[in-house]
DNA sequence: TTTT
DNA sequence: TTTT
């Protein structure tokens, strides 16, 4: 009965990161991820089909990337498929789907700038590259954790 | 902007597949998998949570799912996000994710029987492994597999 | 520069585990795990290749290794690559790799017995499946960590 | 039986690739890429770890490779494991792992030149993005893919 | 030997 | 709505 049920995802931020604090230090981020695949017809015309992931990422990581992310970035992203599903006023099912991320790693070259509200100037806080790769985590000393099998209430 | 989109889900099928043939040797399966996540609430007491995905396989590998794959068969599951959009009748955004899968594999002992369709016998049909692991495939133009230095597995 | 370095494995052991107690509550695991695959030759003769892997375990991880698997369990794996190498006593560069696990889960049935010293009643101590998946972790209360971005000696 | 050896790979090549042309139209590329995880230790002090590993593309991939890597690219590689034994002259085993990749993707902005033998003019023939993608391919009865419902990407 |  |  254990499963899995993983995601791995390469590609481009849409907009900047939609940040939201909530009660008690939490916060919640919500992005917009592009993943295109490129393939060639069969008349030989290069076709992109781009596919758009809707990311949910919770506390400190929600914090990192509202910090160092933003519109066009290049990030690798590991998670897990979340449908939620509710009945509208009409009664009918509704689904939505998001991935709900556990970890990520900024790609590319080092970040131009920073977070839609930061100042460009960020470069410096972003030094040593604490933020490079951010895993579910939380408490300031850095603790990393996983959700699989314990008591996180997501 | 070359992306990467990869879902990779261990559970198993919460009933026997579902195919339709169409024109010209195409076939199309559809199969709900679930995947449960084992934790322990902060009162000690063991939560299962499950998550359902819908997918989605096409031609040679829907028939293989057909033949092998019933209520319960636990797999092992590559594939990737496809999300469909369209408007309702009230003009609303509707949205539904799938997996496209590109390989599986069955998971635990031999199956004791086959598809449901499938006289118990099929045993013998299933022989070496053949089924064991399916990857995209199909018609002649339209040739997709995987792997890499060798024939092809099928 | 954050990277990545995953590994996703299922196959079967080889042999038992084969576990060590350090001091300190702390153990540590030996398994190897074969991944087979499966294909045709040129003639139509199926073949079938067996990749073996070192796969080293910690802790808590180790000893739920040690009551569950055994022999012939089959097992998904996540985990990391690590090389050891060292100068023989000829001066000459030596390798190893090997898979550092970060979690696992049981595939197929409810295990018939248990780990190689176990008495075969362990099917209770088995119960609801709280072996089922473990990740690297430690404390009593289940506590959940991935290594990645924290201060764990591995 | 059938099993799964999957291993995902981002980090930097430690140098050019290095290509060799074999008898009819084979080629083999040899590459090192580097995939760096960054922690705190208990005393707060950020530590790189650093794993290098031996990549090894065949064919139409290895071509790519020479085109459009070189030292520092940051790639995403799909691949899997295979470890070489042998006996060396004094008869001890020896053991070498690398991984076979089955496919890349280039990652970071656009290449600002190409690969070490190639004139930096080669933006030109970089252009669409012939190269961003490599899936494992190659002579024709050989041939091996990994993508889905399409034309094939090259 | 890479990268930040 | 991203990216090349």
């Amino acid at each position: 009965m254990a499963g899995v049920n993983k995601v791995i995802l390469v590609g481009n931020l849409g907009s900047d990161p939609e940040v939201k604090y909530l009660e008690g230090d939490k916060a919640v981020a919500k992005l917009r991820l592009a993943t295109t695949e490129s393939y060639k017809d069969r008349n030989g015309n290069r076709i992109d089909q781009t596919e758009w992931h809707d990311l949910e990422m919770w506390d400190g990581q929600a914090k990192i990337a509202e910090q160092y992310l933003k519109k066009g970035s290049q990030i690798y992203v590991e998670g897990k498929i979340k449908t939620d599903s509710w009945q509208d006023e009409q009664g009918q099912n509704r689904y939505r789907t998001k991935i709900r991320v556990l970890s990520f790693t900024m790609l590319g070259g080092k970040p131009d700038g920073a977070g839609s509200n930061q100042p460009s100037n960020s470069q410096q806080a972003y030094s040593p590259k604490p933020a490079a790769t951010s895993n579910t985590s939380g408490s300031s000393q850095d603790l990393v954790l996983d959700d699989s099998d314990d008591d996180l209430p997501f």
